[in-house]
This record gives C-alpha cells, structure tokens and sequence, in this order.
DNA sequence: AAAATTTCCAACCGCGAGTCC
DNA sequence: GGGACTCGCGGTTGGAAATTT
C-alpha cells in the first residue's frame, strides 16, 4: 500500500513493510527503546529511513495503539475537538488514547468530512456551507416557497447573512440552554486538563478556530464565529445524548450503522437549526 | 463475470520548530 | 548569530480492496 518507492538513492527500502522488518524493529525498541530515529535503523538491521521506522511505530506498531472501527463516541469527540482545535490531528489524538493522528485524519477525510458536507456543514469551519447557502437563493425563489419546504432551513441562509449574524437574537430551546456538558468517552481528557496556554498561547492569535464556551454566546468583535461554534457545539452535544434528545427514539450506539448516524445528525440539523436560530434574522 | 469506479488507509513528502555545536 | 541536523506534524499520494455498473 502506499506510494511507489520514489527514492532508492541511500539504497533504503521504502514501501510498506514486511512482517520480518516489523518485527526486527519491534525487537530493537523492546530492548533499547526508541530515541535517535536517524541511528536506530542501522543498529537494528534495517534497511529503512529513520523517519519511516518512527512513522511505522508510532502509526502501527505501538502497543497501545487500539485499531478497529471508531466508536459513535470517539467520533462524536473527534467533531467536537476538531471544531475547537481544527486540523491539529496530534492535539486531537493526545485526547484520544490509542489512535494516532494519521488514523484520525484519515477517518476524518474519509468519513467525517463527507458527512458533515453531505450535511450542508463546511468541515473546516463547522458552519453552513456557503456555496449551498448560495445556491439555495436560486433555488428558493422557484422550488422553496414554504417553510417546511425540503431546503427550507440552513438552505435559506445567505452569504452575507454569516457576516450580519447576530448571536444576541439567536434564542435557545430548553435543551440547548441546558445541554452543556458534551458526552464523551470515559477516557476523554478535558483540554483544561491539558492546560488551554500551553495549546493556544496566551493571545490565541495562532488558532484556526478560537474556542468557545459550549453554551455562552459572546458579544465581542469576533462572536458571530465563535457563536456558530456554539450552535454546532450544541447541535454535537444533542447528538451525544439521544436520552436528552431523542425526537425521533433513535438510541445510537458505537454499532450503529453510518445510515443510522448520517440519518440521525441529518433530522438533527433539518429540525432544531431553526428553533435556536431565529431564521428571519438572516433574511434579506 | 468482468470492467469501471469508489473507498480506504498506510506510507511518503515537505516544511517548520527545536536543538546542538 | 547561524548553519546543520533531528524530529514531528499536516497534507497528499496511490495501490489494494470493496462496491457498483
């Protein structure tokens, strides 16, 4: 798997590995442990780069590294992380214990990305995609013309309406205002824990997306983004806990099927977007 | 049954940050 | 101070497997 062998200058081996080199590498790490990635290919017999050798063990060959299928929860934290701290797949894997950053990232392009896009949801910024936003004018005014229409709720947006938002029209339902606490899983480790400066820095200047208390909208400069955060933050935490929110009686499980949850984060957006939001603030 | 297409994910690439001399 | 080197991260690739036509 993987890409072609591109480069044999070194006479290194590159490509995916054998059963045998895994095993000489494990063999090594078990008795010396790992630290200079440069040296420790020759010292154990390899035919391989030090980058490939780290990448092999701190992708695959880790003992605690957990494989198989993401649960619905681990997926459910992946949203809510990547929606404060966006692509930082090594933040988000250190508050995920046994996956790596490249198995997040990949489940997140392959699965995740697509869903919150067939959703309507942009990935990158977790707010209502624009170019759907767009379209949805032309659509409106000939397909659309009442409100339980089919595209008759994050469809009715406009561009401009994301810069004119206002969070302090925005109003709550009950289960909004009280589901704070997101459902994670157990080994979850809250960011505070983690020690918020030591990600962010003091000024938060180098954050792609700045986080947001989960059910506190903010009045200052930088509160529309901050509060569509706190919609889809919300929106997640509904999804964590179908006993709270539960419209349809659907219970999802780490079982369930991706029908079952692109289904059920589909009813999620169709049907509560525009009770916390007040649509008619967006209409031109 | 075979060909075409899509999905999945291990592995590679390039860059930036940190460290050492 | 700055060049060389190492490490780690995020983005991307491309072959295998799965699915569809």
């Amino acid at each position: 798997m993987g890409r072609a062998p591109c480069c044999d200058k070194n006479g290194l081996k590159r490509g995916p590995w054998t059963t045998e080199e895994d095993q000489k590498l494990v063999d090594y790490i078990q008795k010396n442990g790992y630290g200079n990635w440069r040296t420790l290919p020759k010292n154990a017999g390899l035919q391989r780069c030090g980058k490939s050798c780290r990448l092999r063990w701190t992708n695959y060959l880790r003992p605690d590294i957990k494989r198989g299928r993401f649960s619905f929860e681990e997926e459910e934290a992946i949203i809510q992380l990547h929606s404060i701290l966006g692509n930082k797949w090594s933040a988000i894997a250190a508050r995920l214990p046994g996956r790596t950053d490249n198995e997040i990232k990949n489940y997140w392009n392959t699965h995740i990305r697509k869903r919150l896009l067939r959703m309507g949801i942009d990935p990158v910024t977790h707010m209502p995609r624009l170019d759907l936003l767009d379209l949805s004018t032309i659509l409106n005014s000939s397909l659309c013309k009442t409100p339980s229409g089919p595209l008759s709720n994050v469809e009715q947006f406009h561009p401009s309406d994301v810069t004119s938002f206002n969070p302090q029209n925005c109003q709550l339902n009950e289960w909004q205002t009280n589901q704070i606490v997101p459902s994670l899983p157990e080994h979850y480790v809250p960011l505070s824990d983690y020690g918020y400066d030591r990600v962010y820095g003091s000024d938060q200047s180098n954050v792609d997306h700045p986080p947001s208390e989960t059910s506190t909208f903010q009045s200052n400069g930088n509160s529309n983004f901050s509060s569509f955060q706190s919609v889809l933050s919300n929106i997640s935490s509904a999804s964590s806990s179908p006993t709270r929110f539960d419209s349809n009686s659907i219970k999802l499980t780490s079982s369930s099927t991706e029908e079952e949850k692109e289904s059920y984060c589909s009813n999620l957006l169709k049907f509560n977007i525009p009770d916390m939001l007040d649509v008619n603030q967006f209409m031109l």
